[in-house]
RNA sequence: GGCGGCAUAGCCAAGUGGUAAGGCAGGGGCCUGCAAAGCCUUUACCCCCAGUUCGAAUCUGGGUGCCGCCUCCA
């Protein structure tokens, strides 16, 4: 089987042949920190995740980098308006990116290039750029001469007579960088300082880098000339990743990255959700509130990530009530099957901690796999692989209940086994993973509930059904739930 | 105005030529004193029109609607 992969450079579907064999790397577009990240950076930062976990099942050798933005206006701003500095604001957002992160179980990258950390790479990039004809300084700017690099465009589908077109009456407005541009598509790779905002040396005076030679940069200097796979929102491709493509090339000649890929936005009724329009909710206010649409219970940072991949990273989605409440619901059930070893396992000597252990080799021609393996091999198709998981996980979850709800051992302990044992692997490619609830308060007082459960039997056989609920309910308010079986038997489990 | 994308059940979402995965929600049944839980079961001809084909949700053309980018943006 073979791994496709769109690729937004050419808009269609291609099979992935890395540069070097059995290697990949691979660039991620970051976050400017200066404030929290919000659904949209879950939704995207999940994706790649996914993406290299997949890479990684699939055998790959993975190298992932991806950047902090810690120089731009908005820093500044919130910087000013917090009475601080760029570097604290900077660092502060750094570190609540990774608690949200960690929460979504997101794997760390292998690097974090920052923007401040990259000063030397940015100028060199820049020297070279205007070496070869490509830049241009203009009053302690530097400027990137869009019309010398002919394949500009070639990412967005874009021609340069096409953006004239649509930009008339925008570009044209009172803009100072305006008056010193050859060209209105010009961008700026430096920006002379302004008085009072943080500047560093250079041959072209006080001032710092503009926001797409960072990433042109970091990629050279941390990857090399030439990557595998470049990945980003789909709101960066223009103008971001365009320039960031002729930066790169104009240099080096050769093409940055073989495979482009973006994700598609997270939406709130119907818009885009992003910062200007004020619609956006942050990862940690989802997460730590209790919230109506769950009964107040709060949302499951696995739900979170669930709700993200039963889409198509390409395709944009819907950020509603009704499905975080779908998505949690479905994590529940996800988990069910997920910790079946650990409530159930112990009665054939299972050893949970071995689920996704390599102690069992994950057999690679069970249909699960394959269906698996053949979905998320066509574009990462997570939506499909999770169908496999739903599969797994609903017959794990009704041996469970034959267990717990009807007392059947008559089971196949050792296809159970390898059913939960392909679900846990597989799940964790997809980066879902339960914790077994700790086994802490097992205050309860078994004796107890049993006497009780006597009395109510007795109550039963006389009719008494006032004082049976009495009990029931008794023991409810105590999270003890009662299953009366067939036959007359009465069960009990702690909720 | 230019470029690109999407349109599948109540909601979400796979499926890119052979008669529709999966999730959520809902219906029915069994069990029960009633209930809960559980178990069993059930719910679509794929936006519209025309065409290609033995055959199309799936290809082509034309509509309609929605979204993204063209300004910072994951």
């Amino acid at each position: 089987m073979t791994l496709t992969i769109y690729n937004t450079l050419t808009r269609r579907k291609e099979p992935f042949e890395t540069l070097q064999s059995g290697k990949v790397r691979m660039y991620c577009c970051g976050v400017t920190v200066y404030d929290y990240c919000h659904l949209g950076h879950a939704r995207s930062y999940i994706a790649w995740d996914l993406v290299r976990r997949y890479l990684v099942w699939r055998g790959y050798e993975v190298y992932y980098v991806q950047n902090f933005t810690d120089i731009d206006d908005k820093i500044l701003n919130r910087a000013r308006q917090d009475g601080s500095s760029m570097e604290a604001v900077s660092e502060r957002f750094i570190q609540a990116y990774f608690e949200d992160m960690d929460r979504l179980n997101i794997r760390r990258a292998d690097a974090y290039p920052r923007a401040t950390h990259t000063l030397d790479g940015i100028k060199r990039l820049i020297f070279d750029l205007e070496k070869k004809g490509y830049a241009y300084a203009a009053g302690g700017d530097v400027y990137f001469a869009v019309r010398r690099f002919a394949d500009y465009g070639k990412l967005s589908g874009r021609k340069l007579e096409d953006l004239q077109a649509g930009a008339s009456g925008r570009v044209t407005a009172i803009d100072p960088e305006a008056v010193k541009k050859h060209d209105p598509f010009d961008f700026a790779l430096w920006k002379a300082a302004k008085s009072g905002e943080p500047a560093w040396d250079s041959d072209w005076g006080q001032g710092r880098p503009g926001w797409h030679i960072e990433c042109s940069a970091m990629v050279r200097d941390c990857l090399g000339e030439q990557i595998d796979i470049h990945v980003g929102g789909a709101d960066l491709v223009f103008p971001h990743h365009e320039n960031e493509i002729a930066q790169s090339e104009a240099v080096t000649g050769q093409r940055l990255a073989r495979y482009w890929m973006h994700n598609g936005m997270v939406n709130v009724g119907g818009e885009k959700m992003s910062k200007s329009l004020g619609n956006f909710t942050t990862i940690r206010d989802l997460l730590d509130h209790s919230l109506p649409c769950l009964d107040g219970q709060s949302l499951d940072p696995m739900a979170l990530r669930l709700f993200v991949l039963q889409a198509q990273y390409r395709k944009p989605i819907d950020f509603t009530d009704a499905a975080i409440a779908s998505a949690q619901n479905s994590w529940h059930t996800l988990k069910e099957g997920l910790l079946f070893g650990h409530e159930h396992g112990t009665q054939w000597g299972w050893n949970p901690a071995s689920a996704n252990g390599s102690a069992h080799v994950l057999d690679r021609s069970d249909p699960a796999v394959q269906r698996f393996t053949e979905a998320m091999d066509d574009d990462f198709n997570s939506s499909g692989g999770l169908a496999v998981l739903f599969e797994l996980a609903k017959d794990l979850r009704r041996a469970g209940n034959l267990i717990t709800h009807q007392g059947d051992r008559d089971l196949d302990a050792e296809t159970l086994y390898q059913q939960w044992h392909t679900l846990v692997s597989l799940a964790q490619v997809l980066g879902l993973e339960a914790q077994p609830q700790a086994p802490a308060e097992a205050e309860v007082d078994s004796a107890a509930i049993e006497a009780l459960i006597q009395q109510r039997q007795a109550a039963r056989q006389t009719k008494n059904f006032a004082e049976s609920d009495r009990i029931r309910d008794q023991l409810k308010a105590q999270g003890i739930a009662l299953i009366d079986q067939p036959g007359g038997v009465t069960t009990w489990y702690q909720e």
